[in-house]
DNA sequence: TAGATTGTTAATCGATTAACAATC
DNA sequence: TAGATTGTTAATCGATTAACAATC
């Protein structure tokens, strides 16, 4: 899945997670008052070059005027619609360590889009007990849960050695998008929306490029 | 930074971070016994093409054999010799919230590559404290201790608001590599190493991508 | 030999960037 | 008019994939 259509017209799935970004930045440019911007403006919050903030802008036809830019108002709007999903969207968490814990503080309440409505763990001590009001349950209720509550995305933090078999059980359920924050890759079928972020990867990456730069000097 | 120069031949950074995945995948390897491994079977144990694989070791000029493929024990070895480095990498986090301490204790004790050797946080109740044995510094003392120490990377989890601060901080006092997991991009001068991980944008394109496939049925 | 695999070049694909006409 | 900006096509760049000779 590397593009998307939207108004008959192919959008790339990098631009998508620029427009999150895009509005993000806008938003933030309303509460100070602003009510137009130029690309290039939009350029320097974010880092992209402005062409590429024009392009992607094209790409879902919103036009901006020579004189003042593009109406920021009016732009929040036609991201928010080709984004948002208006009834929101159920997010549950599968395993509540601590990385898992972080994510949920970091989302609690920030994005009412997005609402983590169960967590799944399998420590007998943290089942049936409650972390900021969201229901912890064991992991053999995964598909009652997901089909009863509506659940959409899974965030997931288990123990890499459980990651393959955690993430066959949530397509089974009928997950439909699963961010994967463990070291193990998995596998999903094509309809089914899958990020990784491996931060040993990102870590070794970033040694490696230190070790480089030293080297150079 | 798109590429990189080992053995005079340029190596894409992507090649970089799946020499990574691939010696974690032999290793797990070693562990069940085996002491050879085909180009498929790495490709299947991540998720990449067989061919993929192949290209990235011939970039680095190991050489298989065709009858039992890659050795194992000698593959890892000459991916840790471009990876890693010897005296190890000294890392710091800055911001000891959730995420800040949930990352503290995904590394803690597992890579030895990669030290934790320093904590900031601005909140006065937690400077001057030990967690997991690591001392919480005021960010005051960035540039000294940064230099004290010799930290070489920084992990960036202070809230969004004040991540362009502390990232100038860093660069001035000499850090050469910053994992930002604030929402807000950063920039930093071409020697410095720079990974951006930005969960609300991943949400949201996991999101629209749920979206777009419940209109398709 | 037939079959499986490696190593490598060439083709393809996708995304970014350069260039520039049109407009205010 | 000169200068700044948008919108869009074409060129470039980089990475992945296809194709295939060579080898065991």
């Amino acid at each position: 899945m590397a593009k998307v259509k939207i108004h008959s017209k192919e959008i790339p799935v990098k631009t998508i997670g620029r427009l999150s970004q895009y509005r993000r930045a806008l938003l933030i440019c309303t509460l100070k008052g602003k009510t137009h911007i130029f690309s290039h403006e939009i350029a320097a919050i974010q880092h992209v070059t402005a062409v590429q903030v024009r392009r992607d802008l094209m790409l879902i036809g919103f036009n901006g005027s020579l004189k003042q830019g593009y109406n920021i108002r009016n732009l929040i709007d036609v991201i928010s619609e080709i984004l948002d999903y208006e009834e929101g969207v159920n997010v549950a968490i599968f395993g509540l360590g601590n990385f898992g814990r972080a994510l949920f503080n970091y989302f609690y309440g920030k994005r009412s889009q997005l609402r983590i409505v169960a967590t799944f763990d399998s420590n007998t001590e943290k089942i049936g007990t409650e972390y900021n009001k969201v229901y912890c349950y064991s992991p053999y209720r995964v598909e009652e849960i997901v089909k009863k509550k509506n659940i959409k995305i899974a965030i997931l933090t288990v123990p890499p050695k459980r990651a393959l078999e955690v993430a066959k059980k949530l397509v089974d359920a009928g997950i439909k998008g699963i961010l994967n924050y463990t070291s193990t890759p998995i596998d999903v079928p094509d309809d089914v929306f899958l990020d990784e972020y491996d931060m040993i990867t990102t870590m070794e990456k970033a040694a490696f490029f230190v070790k480089m730069n030293e080297l150079k000097l």
